[in-house]
Formats: C-alpha cells, sequence, structure tokens
DNA sequence: TACAATTATGAAAAATTTTTCATTATTGTT
DNA sequence: AACAATAATGAAAAATTTTTCATAATTGTA
C-alpha cells in the first residue's frame, strides 16, 4: 500500500518508514507540504500520514487545501497538541483520524487499519434509494435489514444500478450478466429478476424493476 | 448518476439536461469554471461534460487545473475543433474522451457508458505482483488466463490483499471472513486456503500465501 | 530419533445456487 | 371476447460451492 509521510523531522519520518516497509507497505517521505503536492499529483497515495507542523504551510492548511480542491485521499494528521479543539479543528479541516505525539507503531497501524476500513466501506457504499449497497463487500442494506443476495442476484442488480433509468432489453442482459447470448427457450432471466425483485420489495419502498411489455426492464429508485 | 454540464450556451445546456433527465440522470449546469468549481467542491458528480470554450478560464485549461488537483472524476470535452492535435490536446489535459460538435444525444449517451464503464473498470481494478484483481466484479486476471474463484475464496483474497504484509492468524481470519468464531474442530480454512493457493499458484509466478508454522498466514506479492 | 502439534490434501457429503419446467397471469392485438 | 405473445411463478432438477472427513505431510520440541 502507497503511503504518504508528510514529515518535517526526518528522524520520525524515517522511523515511520522502515516499520511501514516491514509491514509491507510503500511508503514515501515528503519534507514540506509543497514536495508532497508534487507527489500526490504525480502518484496515487492510499492514505497520507500528515504532521500538523510543517515549514510554511501547516499540516492543516495543506490538509484543507487538498480537501478544497477535491482530493479524498484518507488523511491522518500527526500532532504533538492535546487539547480537544484540536480534535475538532483537525476533523473540520477534513482529516480521517488524528494520533497525538509521541505514538507508538502499533497506534499508528490501528488507525491507518481503521481510517482505511471506513474510507473502503464509504468509498464503495451507495446510496440507492432507501439502501445502502456495497460494491466491493457486495452487502445490500435497508433501514430493515441485510438483504441476502447470491452473486448471480447481486450482478444483476449492479447491472440495473449502472443502467439506471435506460430500459434494458433481456437479450442485452443476458449478454451483459450472464455472458452468454440469448436463448429464447429459456426463462431463467425472467425467474432471477423475479426472486431478484422479491427480496428489493420485501425490504425497500423505493425501488423497483418495472416491466415494459415487449421491451425490457426499467430499473427505478425513488 | 450525477452529472455536471460546464457550457456557456445555455440553449445546449438545457437541451443535455433535459435528454438527461429523460435517461434518468441528475445533470447541473455551470456556466462557467469558476461556478463548476464551486459546485465540485460541494458535491460528487460521476462524471463531467465540459465545453472546450469557455468565458476567462477554457475548458481545457479548466481539465488541468481540476487534475493538477487530484480530481479524478471522468470528463468529456465538448469541441467544435475536429483538428486531430486537439484530440491529442484534450486527452493530454486529462480528458477521458471527446466529442465533436454538433453531436446527437445517442452519441453522448455512447461515450459516456463507455468512458464510465472504462473508468469504473480501472478504478476497481488493481494490480497485485503479475494479476490484475477486480474487487467489483470480482475477476482475478494473470498474463496467462482469467481465474475463476468462488465466493469464498475471492473473500479470502480481498481479505489478504487488505492485510498484505501482515500475518493474519486462523482465528482472525475466520471472524473476518467467514463472520463466525473459530472453531478448532474444523479445518474448512486451511481447506479454502490449498483451494485458493492452487489457483494462484497455477497463474501466477509472484503471489503467496506462506504460511509461518503455529502464527497464520502471510500474503506476498512481488 | 521419536513424538506431538500443526497444516495440507483428495474425496465425498452437505448446503446452496442456478437453471429448468410446467403452469398461471398479464398485456396487447384482432 | 378470443387469442397470441410475453412475463411471472412455485417447485424441482441440476450444478456448483462449501464444509466435513480421514489421512498424509511438515514442522517443532524433547
Amino acid at each position: 500500500m502507497e503511503i504518504l509521510i508528510v514529515e518535517d523531522e526526518i528522524k520520525i519520518a524515517n522511523t515511520l518508514k522502515k516499520s511501514l516497509i516491514k509491514e509491507g507497505h510503500f511508503p514515501t517521505i515528503a519534507i514540506n507540504a509543497e514536495v508532497a503536492l508534487e507527489l500526490i499529483n504525480e502518484a496515487q497515495f492510499d492514505i497520507i500520514l500528515l504532521d500538523w507542523r510543517l515549514p510554511k504551510l501547516s499540516g492543516m492548511e495543506f490538509c484543507k487545501q487538498l480537501r478544497r480542491n477535491g482530493n479524498k485521499t484518507p488523511i491522518i494528521l500527526l500532532t504533538a497538541l492535546t487539547d480537544v479543539s484540536n480534535k475538532i479543528e483537525a476533523l473540520e479541516a477534513g482529516a480521517d483520524d488524528y494520533i497525538t505525539k509521541p505514538f507508538s507503531f502499533e497506534e499508528v497501524k490501528a488507525r491507518i487499519n481503521a481510517v482505511l476500513r471506513r474510507y473502503r466501506a464509504n468509498q464503495n457504499a451507495i446510496q440507492i434509494g432507501d439502501m445502502i449497497i456495497n460494491l466491493v463487500d457486495r452487502t445490500v442494506e435497508s433501514e430493515k435489514d441485510i438483504i441476502k443476495l447470491s452473486d448471480r442476484e447481486f450482478e444483476l442488480l449492479k447491472y440495473f444500478l449502472y443502467n439506471k433509468g435506460s430500459i434494458i432489453n433481456k437479450e442485452k442482459i443476458c449478454k451483459d450478466v450472464w455472458g452468454i447470448e440469448f436463448n429464447p427457450f429459456t426463462n431463467v432471466i425472467e425467474v432471477t429478476i423475479k426472486n431478484l425483485r422479491k427480496k428489493l420489495e420485501q425490504n425497500s419502498k423505493h425501488i423497483f424493476i418495472k416491466t415494459i411489455y415487449g421491451e425490457g426492464y426499467l430499473f427505478i429508485a425513488e
């Protein structure tokens, strides 16, 4: 995993770097915000460890700037300050978490894991109607329940999501979801849609698969 | 789907908007780059349709600026220019595609779909060792072949990916992948790891699940 | 070297998913 | 209203996945 360490104290930066390499990660050091920004524009980082105190542009200001520019990489601020208002300030600047110095590497590891777990969950979770669908974990949650979909049902749901608002005919569904040419002698598509519909309707009032007679299906989420 | 239309010609913008709404999308209009940037910082767009000719800051310059600031939203440039060098210029500015005016809505639709398909594939595909793993489509490709994993096997692989470089013991694997407490009377974990290993080893020279005797498993990708 | 602990393995049982099937229901056309 | 075309449905068959099982192999300890 690519980790950017923005820290002007070389000793701290190198210690972190070594420990992260030991963990199988790929850390990169930037000694100030300027260097960091260049690196961010060149490479894709999975997470940023950002010291609060940096020369010129503070870590917090830099954090704000990144967020203002639409950068959503998870950020953990490293701070010596322990005042509660600093925590609020850090989170308001757009940081996902903060670690107070001095810190153990175990804590850094734990925070990185926690922030990434949350980030990945948010990244891949989308709200559709009154449900939350995670495209990586393949979970579907309504207000009532967690809906258990089989693989094929989930593939079909994902397909409808990607084609929301469009009428899709059976031939296209067969090709794109089953990966085979349409066979008019089988009704497996109708059956699978029926099964998916049933599960969605039992758990949602705002999501429908509407049949357009003779044309196909239209996925609607209100 | 949230679509940002950056177009100063109101007629064109409104025509596009209406057609996109008809398709079930959620378009928003910005009449210049400044307005667009504000909207981009406030909301999350799935794709941006960006006119080349904008007052003050051209679409291309705006595109460059977005990319420079780490914004990776798919962008389609709308241009009246047909010179081949403009196409190259557009792509070099960081656009994902371009559409030449005048255009039909069918073409806009087709381009949006193509760009999103490619974007989603790239977004969710990661290279690990000599394989490409798509976490949404759940496909695993090596240079030789497409590896067919069952659900459980894929969940286990994903888990190892997220914990690359860490030794994970069986109790933790059981809890995090199977979602149940470890039962010492079963060897289902060993069997599933064996099955996954076999498939990985048949297709990759650079990915291993190493056994640390008495401790757990370590996922290695070179 | 012998033994214990842990892990790996091939085969089969059990569970689940996917598809097929026959029938019913709905929609459109004449 | 009658009929044809299309879609939906419950049940069961077929296919696949997941787990169990008994045994073998590997690793660590005494």
